[in-house]
Formats: structure tokens, C-alpha cells, sequence
DNA sequence: AACTGTGAAGTCGTTCACAGCA
DNA sequence: TGCTGTGAACGACTTCACAGTT
């Protein structure tokens, strides 16, 4: 429990999350690593060492008990009180992720919107209100959001970025296709589409893997 | 260029990709490995390195003219010309990305796109035919579409697949939280924004990185 | 007997450091 | 001299293999 967490465990957590909340939701009691590993189509061994580095969770001989680990896990993710998320940037994409059940289910919620257009502002979407630019500082303040989902253009990606993070955002999954630059502290993620196609053309043309 | 590519140095292949397009539309004529790798926040040594793996693309001394790297790595990424590609699954995400501007510029053309709603199924969706689940198999055989984006609800994502695999897809971008049973011969690609989430989530609870 | 937890070994990817070319 | 291309060293992540627990 003291030695450095890979990254790519972290992300798996994740993965484990999902699937033992389904299994939960579904009244599995136990279930060994084995059994898991083979739900996620990966090793077992993997399994158990990437619970391993946060603590003890199973029992010789039978195996984890699902509602606990899932506890666990939420807890290590900081699941255990909703998240409060901010959806910026109303497009399509914004439109989609706002709307998105997938994040509600499993402890995110979008309690605001923001864009520029008048035609918006001031509106609910999706049931969440929409909020001009201007009152990004004030309500990321007031409603106390820590996440946001930014989807907007290229141009304004960076100015939109410093004004979300001084008003006390401390984590963005970034879609545009633009590397953000944050300040210690904040943590960025960024989800590229065109360079994931990218990648699946090239295993295309290939015969690797 | 006998060796095995690393899976990384592909994807970030991708991310040379656009940032290079970008420098030759600015009449960027040449380009050192530092420059570059500023540019996108890493080392020199990492760009060398991974350029390396597919020939030797630059001039000791000065660096690596832009205009034919350019083309050296859209042929790499089998993007000399335009893929064609499907949305299957018109829901906010689905139309989101069928609007995308990302995608065309760089090579991908949306040329169908795929609903089982009614409402939906004959008309243009941001200039893109709709077209019913029940003309996947003509359509993506017809207009000899290659790349599928899967939105569609995870009950019937395996189910989904299947049909256009049948067809003749040989690659998928599955935006769908299941994980995606393909055979060999395809690739498939998940993309789960609720695991980047819970990931961010984790990462603004501790301190590390 | 069944399954976990974990050092040790192995594999994969990154960084170093320098030889070689313009 | 400036910068590429690349083996070699290093570090991160995965898999192995087994001791330990129920």
C-alpha cells in the first residue's frame, strides 16, 4: 500500500468497477479473480495484483466478496458521494455527454451546462440548466463542481480552460483535439477520436496483432 | 523496420500526424525533432525513435522536410485516400460524430449512417443519408464502407457487430461501455468516457502525479 | 482443495548517449 | 557543428510461480 500505483491500474480500476456493480446489482455474493478476470477477457493474476496495491481485499480459498470490493473500489475512486460535473461547450458532442446515462448510474452528475450561444443560455437541456460563459466563475463556485467535460472549439480551448480552473475545476476530460496546459494540481485527460481511427486505420492496413 | 512496432508509437503516430498536417498547411518546409516534440511535450528522442521504426525520414544535420512527412505517415496510416466510414446508431453521440469536422479533414468520410428509428431512417442527417438496420448488410457492401463508429445501446452491441462485421467492416470504434467480441482479422477500439472519468476522479483524490 | 497476495522473472516501452552523416 | 538513427541501459508493467490462508 505504500509503493508507487501504475497508471494503467488505475485505469483498470475502472473497468473492475463496472463490471462488479453489474454483478452486484445482480446479487453475485462471491466471485474469485479468476471469474472476474475471465468477464474481462484478461488474467487473473492481473486482477489480483492491481486489487493488491490498494489493500486485502479477498479471501483465501473463495475468493472477493462483491458488494464490499465494489465499496472499496468507489471509495478508492472517490465514488462514494456523487461527483458534481459541468458539461462546457453545448455542440453535439456536449448535447450527447450532458445527456449520457452511462455517468449518472455510476456516480457522476452534470449539474450545469455552459455555451455561448443566446438560444441556449437559459434554458434546460436535458433537464440541466444552461449558463452563458460569463457565469462560469459564479455557479462552478456556487453549485461546487470538480469535473468538467469541455467540448468546445479549438480556437477558445485554452481561455476557456484558465477560467474553469480558476474558478476551482480540478479535473477536465478534454475532447478537443488540443493538448490543454493545467496548472499542478489539475489533473487533464484527453480523449482524441480522430487520432483512435487513426490508429485503427494503420492496424488495418497491417496484419499485426 | 523489420521489428515489431510498438502499439504506442502508432497511436502517437497519429498525434505527429495531425500536428505536422497542420505545420505544412502553415508552409512549415523543415522541422528538427526537438522543435517537433516541443511542440507536443516530449522528448526528441522519443519522436527519433519512433519515426525510426518506419525508415529514415529526416537529413542528419537539419531535420525532416514537412511536406513529405506528411506523406510518409498518412501512407503509413493508410490515409493517402479518404476511408470511408459508417455511424451506426444515431443518438446524440452518434450525431455528434457524424458532424464531426475532425474526422474529414484528415482523411475519414462519413458516407452512411445507420438508425432503427423511423423517424430517422430515410432522411439526411447533417448531409448524410439515414439508413435502417435492415440495409446495413446492402449499404456497407455497396458504398464499400471499411470503419464502423458503434453507438448503439449495449443490448445490442454484440448483435450489431456481428451484422456488420458480416458485411465487410474491418474496423470498429465501439463508444459502447461493453467490450466488444470480434473475430480475428478485425479491430476493434473501445472508447469509454465513464472510465476516463472515474480515472480523473481518482487522480484529483490523491496527490501523485 | 481452492484461491489470494506478492516477490521474482520476464517483457515491453522509454531514455540515454554516442557514432555517423550533412 | 547540428541533428539523425540506434544499440544499450533503464524503468514500467505483466506474468510467473509459489507460499500462505481458509
Amino acid at each position: 500500500m505504500k509503493k508507487k500505483i501504475p497508471d494503467k491500474t488505475v485505469q483498470r480500476l475502472s473497468v473492475y468497477y463496472r463490471c462488479l456493480y453489474f454483478l452486484s446489482q445482480q446479487g453475485t455474493g462471491e466471485i474469485s479473480s479468476k471469474s472476474l478476470a475471465d468477464l474481462l477477457e484478461m488474467k487473473p493474476d492481473q486482477v489480483r495484483k492491481d486489487l493488491s496495491y490498494f489493500g486485502k481485499f479477498g479471501k483465501r480459498g473463495s475468493g472477493y466478496y462483491v458488494p464490499d470490493l465494489v465499496q472499496q473500489i468507489a471509495k478508492i475512486l472517490g465514488l462514494e458521494h456523487g461527483r458534481k460535473v459541468a458539461v462546457v461547450g453545448m455542440g453535439n458532442l456536449g448535447t450527447a455527454l450532458a445527456a449520457y446515462k452511462g455517468f449518472e448510474v455510476l456516480g457522476f452528475n452534470v449539474v450545469a451546462t455552459f455555451d455561448v450561444s443566446p438560444q441556449k443560455i437559459g434554458k434546460k437541456i436535458r433537464g440541466v440548466m444552461c449558463y452563458g460563459m460569463k457565469d462560469l466563475n459564479k455557479v462552478i463556485k456556487e453549485k461546487n463542481i470538480e469535473m468538467a467535460l469541455l467540448t468546445v472549439p479549438p480556437e477558445v480551448v485554452q481561455e476557456v480552460t484558465s477560467a474553469i480552473v480558476a474558478a476551482g475545476i480540478k479535473a477536465i476530460l478534454n475532447f478537443s483535439s488540443v493538448t490543454l496546459n493545467v496548472p499542478k494540481g489539475v489533473k487533464a485527460s484527453d480523449v482524441d477520436l480522430a487520432s483512435e481511427l487513426k490508429s485503427l486505420s494503420y492496424f488495418m492496413t497491417t496484419s499485426n496483432r
